[in-house]
RNA sequence: GGGAGCAUAGCUCAGUUGGUUUAGAGCAUCUGCCUUACAAGCAGAGGGUCCGCGGUUCGAACCCGUGUGCUCCCACCA
């Protein structure tokens, strides 16, 4: 079979896919594993996946594949959420260009319409998430309006209003008058802009012609002005006990209150209070009992009560009023003032603090049990604790959560009411017909149901649960199996939004909590680190760098540069790498398949093609007993040779696959694919396959060969959570398979021979060392040294003679007890090399560069001779660490004799 | 205004109870190679006042204090 000169994706990942989904892998059922259960955070949807979903959906799926290798009864369930607000203001959006109102239409008509979008375009992330690789359970796919869930979440709020956890009732809260509804307090944003301040002046009403002035930013609310605030302390102020002022324009006698919220240096010190337009004010009125005059419609427009300019616009009345203010003579002054207005994070209209009867839920006793879950460490918050001061921040200052929002796409609050505005919340009209037959004695009424629907997030805090079913069949066989999950891996923009509220559903429903672990995953920015945004048009589209990259370069890109819990600079940059490596594994492929044809079975050695067979992840080099040096010399050196570097990758892969074990455990994501991908570059393909490449067409022996499939094996396996299409389909190119790759389960980890490893560490060393050698002198890659070796310790070399020769280009090895007069002297610890050619040698360079060593190493046994110089530190260092400085000053001494001696050679 | 975090190579980051040779990786840069798996590559190299200052210690990138600069969260003074 002839290979492609590069990888190439494209095809490669439909063909793998489509077979795992064939073969339902990635199907769940509850059996007598242990289950690893992760719910995807549901992208809105009506969205596409921006590349913070991807970082999401990436980590997760890495999690979920590595579980289902290891043993685990993977479950990952996918879905969408049906994100209210955001949904409804598309679909508005669409009617308009269709020339629709959505005033025109009835809640079902509007309905349809929303549904019918949602399935045309509701699929886009669900193939977006599928060209990613995720190995999520379709069968199991969930959407927040889903009839079970739709009733789950109605049977939530029936359930929490019949335990008083849910209350009616008036109260300030942000409006968005584009959208016409509540907004939560997390769907406000603010922006910092220079504003106006307007100093205004009231006639008091008093015999005399006196005034009293204060500022305003909003000239439009004061005809909502029931009162006037000032310090009790201010003596400015003092007299005024008892009198009442006008207000301009409309002319409403009001009094003057006194109360210490009032800054004595703001402004003039005195504040007008409109109950109905500011929080503050609102609070004010409360403690005073002062009169509410709502003087603005939910459209943003003045209200009836305003008196003048209804119908306006707030910002347009505000306008004319300053004009008409100025007119009359009570405008006094204006200035520059630099404020903080709230935008709505939907619509992007300004914010209207604004009276109205919404819904609520009391959070103080929901928060309880979900702070101690995260205090007692039931729920382990990754990386670190670096969010867990936030998150007990706002559970131990929780405040009650408004759920209605004044829309029609979602779950419609089931309260009934009556005529008489009486009220009671039930599942159906049936049952609330009942109840008010119950409770009024009222038979037959006409009820009509609560216009609003309820806050997203009210579906969304119990994902966790009910894609189980665990509202709606509470302890059935898959929530008992599958909750709590293991882990929830979302940004750390929502852990309020959600994840706090998810815990709170947790414990309150199921009695635990919902996952052990969350792992927050960091914001994706551009390069230049500005937030990924529309607005900026600097997120780029998934599938096209799919397309461009394939979708392991792109994994394998988002991944190696997202260390845990830290913002992401995204750049093209790192998906090239990704797609580079790719290749470097292809071309590898494309080496072993070379090998394939030319191998050479050796009798005198155990494994012939038998051992081919051994796929199980069991073979063992050789049977074990490893002797350096030993019948070294000759024709056999090569395959000694062989066998030290087959013995040597045996172990750094034990040693690799037990730290990126670790790493995994950790959730330290991106460090274990860097620690894969440089055994993979540097280790398999950089040193091992150069070790054991046999000479130009040449046979390799057969027992290297299959060692080298295995091992090939291993590190595709250990690739493949991060990168699974190229793992599974070179996985079944190195040799015919009867599994794949996707469900091969990991063999246990075995503790790594450290002494092997390190005379691999010297054998790198030692190569590096002799190739800069002849580097620096000028020695082309063609020109063959003879190397002269000077060493204590000759098994270590005897034994990788013909890789030595090999990599540094030299035509045998000699040992030698003294210096070599005109050579290039090397050394690495306490070993000597000399490096004879027949060219010449130019003596000055050579001659500067053990100099400058020369300088630096008696610079640093200076160092360590005054360290051990010192008698404190030799009284109270650990032992240990002074052997270590001890050794440091040997070695050092020694370093400085081969120079020496070596200078000496030098004429 | 209150709180949290960060500052290490040109860039992005490691550095796991203070001591493993006067600090590591990837990317980028430079030099030499079209060596038969790979130029999307190979071989090598250079590059750092560990943000400034002060302190603790025999010893500090690491601990403490302070200053500066950035980021985020919370609150929302008319």
């Amino acid at each position: 079979m002839e290979l492609t000169k590069n990888f190439e994706p494209a095809a490669v990942e439909s063909k793998w896919y489509k077979h795992w989904l064939s073969q339902r892998y990635f199907n769940s059922k509850p059996d007598s594993r242990p289950p690893f259960t992760v719910v995807i955070p549901p992208p809105n949807v009506t969205g596409v996946l921006h590349m913070g979903h991807t970082l999401n959906e990436t980590v997760q799926d890495i999690l979920v594949r590595k579980a289902r290798m290891s043993g685990f009864n993977a479950c990952w369930v996918p879905g969408s959420d049906h994100a209210s607000i955001a949904t409804e203001a598309k679909v508005v959006g669409m009617l308009k260009e269709k020339g629709i109102d959505k005033n025109s239409l009835t809640r079902e008509e509007f309905l349809k319409y929303a549904f019918e979008w949602k399935d045309k375009y509701g699929g886009i992330i669900y193939h977006q998430i599928e060209r990613l690789g995720c190995s999520v359970d379709w069968d199991r796919t969930t959407f927040t309006m889903d009839d079970h869930y739709y009733k789950a979440v109605i049977k939530v709020f029936i359930d929490l209003y019949n335990k008083g956890l849910i209350y009616r009732g008036a109260r300030m809260i942000n409006w968005d008058s584009s959208a016409k509804t509540a907004l939560s307090d997390e769907e406000v944003e603010y922006k910092d802009l220079i504003g106006k301040l307007y100093h205004l002046q009231y006639k008091l009403d008093t015999d005399k012609e006196t005034y009293i002035r204060i500022a305003t930013q909003r000239p439009e609310t004061i005809m909502g002005d029931t009162a006037i605030c000032v310090n009790p302390h201010d003596e400015r102020y003092a007299h005024l006990k008892g009198v009442y002022a006008f207000v301009p324009l409309i002319n409403r006698r009001i009094p003057i209150i006194f109360d210490e919220y009032v800054d004595l240096e703001f402004g003039t010190g005195a504040l007008k209070v409109t109950p109905a337009h500011d929080i503050n004010d609102y609070n004010l009125g409360l403690k005073h009992n002062l009169e509410v005059v709502d003087t603005i419609n939910e459209d943003g427009t003045m209200s009836d009560a305003a008196q003048i300019y209804v119908g306006e616009d707030r910002f347009v009345a505000r306008k004319k009023i300053i004009k008409e203010l100025e007119e009359k003579g009570f405008l006094t002054k204006e200035e520059a003032y630099s404020t903080r207005l709230g935008y709505s994070q939907r619509t992007g209209v300004v914010v209207e603090p604004r009276i109205s009867t919404q819904w609520f839920v009391k959070m103080k006793e929901l928060a309880k049990p979900a702070l101690k879950a995260v205090v007692d460490g039931d729920i382990k918050i990754h990386p670190g604790d670096k969010f867990l001061a936030t998150y007990k921040y706002w559970l131990e200052n929780v405040k009650d959560w408004c759920i209605s929002r004044q829309l029609w796409w979602g779950q419609q609050i089931p309260a009934w009411y009556d005529a008489d505005g009486k009220m009671v919340v039930a599942e159906t009209l049936e049952e609330a017909k009942e109840i008010f037959h119950n409770q009024y004695s009222i038979l037959n009424p006409t009820l009509t149901q609560d216009a609003d629907v309820l806050d997203t997030w009210f579906s969304s805090w119990l994902w966790p649960t009910q894609v189980f079913k665990g509202i709606t069949k509470p302890g059935n066989q898959e929530v008992k199996y599958y909750y709590p999950g293991s882990v929830l891996v979302t940004g750390q923009d929502i852990i309020f939004f959600w994840v706090a509220r998810m815990v709170m559903a947790g414990m309150e429903y199921e009695k635990q909590v919902p996952f052990k672990d969350v792992y927050f995953t960091g914001m994706v920015r551009d390069k230049l680190g500005r937030k990924m945004s529309k607005q900026l048009g600097n997120s780029p589209d998934l599938l096209v760098l799919i397309d461009k990259y394939g979708a392991d370069a792109v994994r394998f890109g988002i991944m190696v540069s997202s260390p845990a819990g830290n913002d992401l600079m995204f750049d093209e940059n790192s998906l090239e790498q990704g797609r580079n490596f790719n290749n470097k594994i292809w071309n590898a492929l494309k080496l072993l398949k070379m090998w394939e044809a030319r191998q050479l079975g050796d009798g005198s050695r155990e494994s012939g093609d038998g051992s081919r067979e051994s796929g199980d992840g069991s073979w063992e080099s050789g049977d074990g007993s490893w002797e350096t040096g030993v019948g070294s010399t000759g024709h056999n050196s090569q395959l000694t040779s062989h066998d030290f570097a087959i013995h040597w990758f045996q172990n750094r892969l034990y040693k690799v696959k037990s730290e990126v074990d670790e790493l995994m455990k950790q959730f330290r994501l991106s460090e274990a694919l860097k620690t894969i991908y440089s055994l993979i570059w540097d280790d398999f393909c950089s040193w091992y396959l150069e070790w054991i490449k046999p000479g130009f067409e040449q046979p390799v022996d057969a027992n290297t060969y299959s060692k080298t499939i295995n091992y090939f094996e291993e590190l595709m396996q250990l690739l493949h959570p991060y990168m699974p299409f190229v793992t599974e389909e070179i996985y079944h190119l190195l040799k015919e398979q009867r599994d794949d790759l996707c469900v091969k389960q990991f063999s246990a980890v075995k503790e790594a021979d450290e002494h092997i490893l390190s005379h691999g560490e010297l054998l790198k060393q030692v190569i590096t060392a002799i190739r800069d050698g002849r580097h620096k002198n000028q020695l082309k890659p063609k020109e063959i040294i003879k190397l002269f070796i000077e060493t204590d310790n000759k098994e270590n070399y005897t034994s990788i003679e013909s890789i030595l020769n090999k990599q540094v280009n030299a035509d045998g090895i000699s040992f030698t007890n003294k210096a070599i007069a005109n050579t290039i002297v090397v050394a690495v610890e306490n070993d000597k090399f000399y490096l004879q050619t027949d060219k010449e040698l130019d003596t000055l360079t050579l001659k500067e560069d053990l100099l400058k060593d020369l300088e630096h190493q008696k610079g640093f046994l200076a160092s360590v001779e005054k360290k051990l110089g010192n008698a404190r530190f030799v009284q109270n260092a650990r032992p240990e660490v002074i052997a270590l400085e001890q050794k440091k000053k040997a070695d050092a001494e020694d370093r400085i004799k081969t120079i020496e001696e070596s200078l000496s050679t030098i004429s």
